[in-house]
DNA sequence: AATGAATGAGCTTTCATTCAT
DNA sequence: TATGAATGAAAGCTCATTCAT
C-alpha cells in the first residue's frame, strides 16, 4: 500500500505519477521496470517515491489494485444474481465485461494479463492476495449454478474448465489490444466464442 | 549454439550443467537468472562456463532448441497427411502429444512456455528464430484443410480460432503440471475438450 | 562529459577523484587503468563513480579535457598574430608554452602524450575529436607563414619537418618531467634547440 | 627466454610462432595483445604455448632481442672506427642503417619503437634489460667524439641532444612506415635533416 | 612434447534502496 | 515533504595461466 504522502498529494501529480508507472508496467515486466525511468519521466525525485511508495513492488502492487478495482466495476453491471438468467449470457457478459475493461484501460489490462501469466507463483500471490482465489471461486460458482439449473452436461471437470475459461478471457483481452478490434467485430468474435462453448458444454 | 567444447564434456558433467540451467530458468525469467548461481549450483568454475557457452542467451538458447527437438519428436507420432482423418481425432492427437511433452519433460515444457508468453517480441524472435511462425502455420493449415474438408463450421474467424487453440494448448500443459494429473484423468480432460470443441466449431 | 552531479559535489571531493584518477591514467594506459582502483584510492563508492561519469572513456575524455584546457592557457599568450614575428621567435614560445605546462602540471602533460603515441587511432581521434587535426594544421600554417615570409629554407617537405617538431616538442616535456629541469636550464635547452632549428632550417 | 623446446621446433614451426607474434603485437600493444588469438592464428594449442614461453612477457622480450639483434646487423656496417670521419657522415649512416631496418622489418621497427615510446619504465626495462642504456651510450659516446674533434659546437648539453636524436630517429621510422617512402624520396628526406643538424649544431 | 579443458581473480557496469540535508 | 547524492551487492564476462592426460 502506498503511503498516506502519496494519498496527500495534488491529484495531477497522483495521476502523473501512476500514468507513467503503467507505461513503465507495460512496457516491461517487474524485474526489468526501472524506478529510475520512472521518476524520470514523471519528474520527481528518487526520494520522493520512497516517500509515497515502500518500494518497486509497493507501487507494482498498487497498480493491480487499481486494475482490479476498475475490472469489478464492469463486472458489477453483470447481474449474476437475477434468476432464469441462462448461464451461456451470463458467461457472455462477464466477458463483455472483460472486454469492456480492455478497451477502456488497455494498459491495465495488460499488465494484469502478464501478472497473470507470471511464473513467479510467490511473487502473484503475494501481489494478488486472495483476489485470484477469489476470481477462481467466482468462476466455479457460476459454474456450479449452471450445472445445477441443468444447463451443463454431465462429468465435467469444473476446476479445468474454469481454468480454461479465465485464459480464453485473457487471450480475448490480449487478441483484442493486439488486433484493435472494431466495436462490431468484436461481438461478432464473442458470439462465435460463447457459441462454441454453448454446443460444448451444454447437457 | 554451444561451443564444441561443450559437447565434448563427459556426459554427466554436460547433463548436470543442463539440469541446473533448466532448474535456473524454470525458477527466473531470463533476466533474473543468474550464470553465477549456475556455475555455482553445477561446480564449475566461471571461466569454464564461457568456454562452453558464449553467454547466458547461448544457454537460454540451446536449452529452447532442446525443448523443440524434444517436443517435435512427439510430434513426429502424429499421422497428418493420411487421409480421411478426422480434424478433431488430429487436434487431439496434437495435443496429446504437448501434454506428454510436458508430463515427461515439465521443466522444459514450463521453460517454452513461458517464452511463449514473454512480452519481449525481439528477444523472443532472437531466440525461437522462425520456429513460432511455423507452429503458427502449421495450426492454421490444420484449421484450414478442416474447412476444406468441410469439418468446420463456416464462417470462423481461423486467426483466432487458432490463437485460443495455441493458449488452449499452453493452458492445458500448465494445468497438468499443476495438478500432476493421472494418466487416466488427463485423457478424460482431454476428451471432454476435445468433445467440447467438435460440439463448438464442426459445421 | 561527465554528468552534471559531478560538478555539483564539494570542490574538494571533485579534485580528489580527478587528482586519483589522474595518477591512475598516467601510471596505466588506458586499457588496464581500473576503476576499482580509482574509486578505492578516492574513497568513493562504486555506485557513486557512475553518478557522476558514464564510464571509464568518460573520465579519460574529462581528464584529456582538461589537460587540453590547461594547455590552451598557456598557448593563448602566444601572440601569433602580430606582424613582424620572427618564425623562430614564435616557435620558441610555442615551445615554451608546451614547457610550461609540462612542468606545472607534470601529470597531464604525461596523460596526453601518452594518448598522442598511443597506436589505437580509432581511440584516439574518439578521444581527442578534432584537436588532433587542429594541432597538425596549426604547425604547418606557421611554417606555411614562415616560408612565405621567405624565413624558412626552400624545398623542405613541410610534412616532414612539422611531423618531427611535434614528436620533439613531446620529448622535450618528456626530457623536463624526467630531469625536473630548473628553469634556468630549461631556457638554455631551449635556446640551444631553437638555434639548431634556425641554423638548420632557415633560408 | 624461451625455453629450450621452443628451440627445438622445426623452424617452419617456430617461425610461423614468431610471425604470427609479431603481427599481434604490431597491431596491439602489450597489454592488449592477446596469447588466445596469437595461438590460434598460428595453430597451436594454448598449452603448447606455455611449453615454448614462461607467458606473454617472455614471448615479447624475445621478439624485442629478435629485433635488436636485427638491428644490430645493420648498425655493424656503420664504421665508427675509422678515423677522420665526419660527425654527422656518420649520423647520417646510424639513421641509414635504421631506416633500412625499418623498412626491411616495419613489424619488427614498429614493435621496438612502439615499446621505446612505453610508459611503464619497469616493463621496458625489464624488457629491454641493459641495452637501452647501451644505446644512449653509443649515441653519447658518438657526440662526445664528435666534440673531441671540433665538429660540434661548445656547450651543448648532450644528454638532450642524445635525447633528441633518438626520438627523430623513431620519428623517422615511423614517417617512412606511414608514408611508404620511395627510396629516392628518403635519401632527400635524409639528407635535409642532416643539413639541418649539420647546420644547427656544428662549431 | 602436445593438448585443450579448467581455473578464478579481476574487470566494468547496473540499480533498488538509503541517507543526509 | 522534497531532494538527489551515496551506496554496495550483484551481475555478465575476460583471459593469462595451470593442470591433467
Amino acid at each position: 500500500m502506498p503511503k498516506e504522502t502519496f494519498f496527500n498529494l495534488p491529484t495531477e501529480k497522483r495521476e502523473r505519477i501512476i500514468a507513467v508507472a503503467m507505461q513503465e508496467f507495460k512496457n516491461f515486466e517487474f524485474s526489468q521496470a526501472s524506478i529510475s525511468r520512472i521518476v524520470k519521466e514523471a519528474g520527481i525525485a528518487k526520494g520522493s517515491f520512497y516517500q509515497y511508495f515502500s518500494g518497486k513492488k509497493d507501487l507494482f502492487s498498487h497498480i493491480i489494485d487499481l486494475a482490479a478495482e476498475k475490472k469489478l466495476d464492469y463486472l458489477k453491471d453483470v447481474q449474476i444474481g437475477s434468476e432464469n438468467r441462462d448461464f451461456f449470457e451470463l458467461l457472455r457478459e462477464v466477458y463483455v465485461a472483460g472486454l469492456k475493461f480492455s478497451r477502456d484501460y488497455p494498459e491495465l489490462g495488460e499488465i494484469s494479463d502478464n501478472l497473470m501469466k507470471s511464473k513467479d507463483e510467490k511473487f502473484k500471490e503475494e501481489i494478488l492476495g486472495t483476489s485470484m482465489q477469489k476470481s477462481d471461486a467466482f468462476l466455479t460458482a457460476l459454474l456450479q449454478r449452471g450445472a445445477e439449473q441443468g444447463e451443463l452436461k454431465r462429468g465435467l471437470d469444473f476446476g479445468f474448465i474454469a481454468f480454461i475459461m479465465t485464459r480464453v478471457s485473457i487471450a480475448l483481452g490480449e487478441y483484442v489490444r493486439e488486433k484493435e478490434y472494431s466495436e462490431k467485430n468484436m461481438e461478432k468474435l464473442l458470439g462465435d466464442l460463447i457459441e462454441m462453448l454453448r454446443n460444448g458444454l451444454r447437457a
